[in-house]
DNA sequence: CTTTCCCGACCGGTCGTTCGGTTCCCATTT
DNA sequence: AAATGGGAACCGAACGACCGGTCGGGAAAG
């Protein structure tokens, strides 16, 4: 009832970093980072251009607290005990499952980091730490392919960027309110991609001989 | 014989739309189209400003030009045979194989293509073409799964979608020079994608003896 | 000598950002 | 309960730089 107003009118709450966050993001995502002026974002927050300047000291301040949101959100899973502990294979699903789940908890924030391109310093720091992350799942899938289970002759420096690549695009398209819940999906993805990456037809690799 | 230029030199031959069009399509992808101006065009091309719209109207009209490039060669693949003959895992895996090879094969103009968001008429008109692209890979999945080559459960336009994503990702870090070739990566990534979203415990499907 | 290609100068408009000053909220005091 | 003080939120106007695009004329190719 706090939120409820009785006057009938519609609220302008005042804002702060965080809620003006979201609407910046939701801007960046439908024009692009570039294309999106701060007279368009300014006019989408129903304030003055210069207001928001009392919350970000500059354009790129807005980008970057958006792309660290994300960075961390999905650092945070590879902390996760079901990615640290166990056998290989069971670690990446756990990864891929959860990473999906983040992208779609944090689809905004997920969805910008995925289009950054490295135009600017913050995009560049943006890249770099998002390689970290991909270099993370890169060695969990090399793990994996010592145990055997991974295809023949497959890379698996390009399985992983297979892998990434299929999940990441669900930011693409995914909304949430459909009728796929962010952890059907996310076991959906999962499975589908490691049957992707894993051993054709002979489930019983030659010899990973004791070890 | 029209790219063997006589002169060992450097030369900063004169222009003509499609090698104006190579330039700007590389600078579109290393700072997005948006952020990139005239200016910056002009002298990555070594021409004045002015001088790029003898052979282009507008800015606009090289995106499109760009994008262009990239849809028809997609749609020709359509038209394949392999594409329209067989049963459809088969045309499946063409499809996504040769999809990969021309991605590949006109990286710049693929890549652009996909990062189109929607932002002006043009960026509008792409999307919609590729819309039709993914409908018909989309309702390939569908014609697999009715043969019962489907992992039980999966929705096919989220296999197709999948597929898609994994394909499409590959603009995103491939280069040419590297080890891998275009045909071999085009076998490998369409082989694990249609494994991927195939029936989990191989039942030997019933049709297709794979050539 | 015509056609193609190219240039510098310039246009109105928009960009991100700055600035001085006003309005709102709310804890504290009276 | 009324008055008050102060920081947080907000605003319109204005800045220099740069945007995409135009124009009339000059160099070079055929």
């Amino acid at each position: 009832m706090a939120d409820g107003v009785g006057g009938g009118q519609i609220k302008r709450p005042r804002y702060d970093p965080d809620r003006l966050l979201e609407v910046a993001v939701q801007q960046f995502i439908h024009r692009g980072y570039e294309a999106t002026s701060m007279a368009q974002l300014a006019k989408a927050a129903g304030l003055g251009k210069s207001s928001i300047y009392h919350h970000f000291p500059s354009k790129e301040a807005i980008l970057h607290r958006a792309l660290s949101r994300a960075l961390d959100a999905l650092f945070a899973v590879l902390e996760e005990e079901g990615a640290r502990l166990g056998p290989p294979a069971a670690r990446l699903e756990h990864l891929l499952r959860r990473t999906v789940e983040v992208l779609v908890l944090e689809l905004p924030y997920v969805t910008l980091l995925l289009r950054v391109r490295g135009n600017s310093k913050t995009e560049l720091w943006a890249l770099e730490r998002r390689r970290h992350f991909d270099r993370r799942v890169a060695e969990l899938v090399a793990a994996t392919a010592s145990t055997g289970v991974l295809r023949q002759g497959l890379d698996p420096g390009l399985g992983a960027r297979l892998l990434l690549g299929m999940v990441n695009s669900i930011s693409e398209w995914y909304r949430p309110g459909g009728p796929l819940s962010a952890a059907d999906l996310a076991r959906v993805a999962a499975s589908v991609g490691l049957h992707g990456i894993s051993g054709q037809r002979g489930p019983a690799p030659p010899g990973p001989p004791a070890r």
